[in-house]
DNA sequence: TTGCTATGATTGATCGGCAC
DNA sequence: CGTGCCGATCAATCATAGCA
């Protein structure tokens, strides 16, 4: 019965996990962006490359992140924090470019 | 129509805690599909999705090498032969487009960069 | 090896915006 | 004003990877 299904589903098969490097890049986007983690097309991109994975791979982690995400936010608390506090820095230096007023939160 | 819920204070929570923002409150509504008995399933509205039978995917394939398109008349015709909604069928053509397209789209790059180095 | 959780990919269907 | 399409996303599920 499922043994049907399996016949042509493809990639789906043979998954690899992506590079810790790479996971620690879409994490510190994620919750650097925490307000609003909806990356564009072009940050879609730019992410791909410095993780070396697709842009449709970018969408896949972002939207299965943000699905499991709010699911269950406790259990990321502790990434949140961690995240949040490393990508502190990081955010000062991202405060001028001009390409989207966002910032709703920042208390 | 969406239902938003509200409920905790959106100005409050503060220190490292993450708040509760917008796009965690999201929530779709449950489909409509199913309508008109169909296959042999319950009669209670379909919860979600509708899981389509290998008949009924490969005749959706077929029809779409044929046709990228569906014309109104055409809809019909396929949704009574497959048994299935005019929207199930108009919808499963547009996401069918839409995988097509980004096939195409990766199938383009995942040789090498674009840089003039090679 | 066995059992369970984490995670990437797939997909029917929804949402907002746009063209006709 | 209504309908189909696009692009993005949701939400549930599949199948495997990873770990105890």
């Amino acid at each position: 019965v499922m043994i049907l299904r399996s016949r042509f589903l493809d990639a789906r098969r043979k998954r690899r996990n992506f590079n810790k490097q790479a996971t620690e890049i879409l994490n510190e986007y994620f919750y650097s962006h925490l307000s609003n983690p909806y990356p564009s097309e072009e940050a879609k991109e730019e992410l791909a490359k410095k993780c070396s994975i697709t842009v449709s791979q970018v969408s896949n982690w972002f939207g299965n992140k943000r699905i499991r995400y709010k699911k269950n936010i406790g259990k990321f608390q502790e990434e949140a924090n961690m995240y949040a506090a490393r990508t502190a820095v990081n955010a000062t230096s991202v405060s001028a470019h001009g390409s989207q007023a966002n910032s709703p939160s920042t208390p | 129509a969406a239902h938003l819920e509200a409920c905790c204070s959106p100005l409050s929570e503060a220190a490292s805690s993450a708040q509760t923002f917008d796009w965690m409150k999201v929530k779709r509504n449950p489909p409509k599909t199913g309508r008109s008995g169909e296959y042999g399933y319950g009669g209670q509205p379909n919860t979600v999705r509708t899981n389509f039978t290998t008949k009924q995917l490969t005749e959706l394939e077929k029809e779409f090498h044929f046709n990228k398109y569906l014309t109104r008349a055409r809809r019909v015709e396929i949704a009574a032969a497959l048994q299935l909604n005019e929207t199930q069928v108009k919808i499963w053509f547009q996401n069918r487009r839409m995988k097509q397209k980004k096939r195409e789209k990766e199938g383009l790059l995942p040789a090498k960069a674009p840089t003039s180095s090679d």
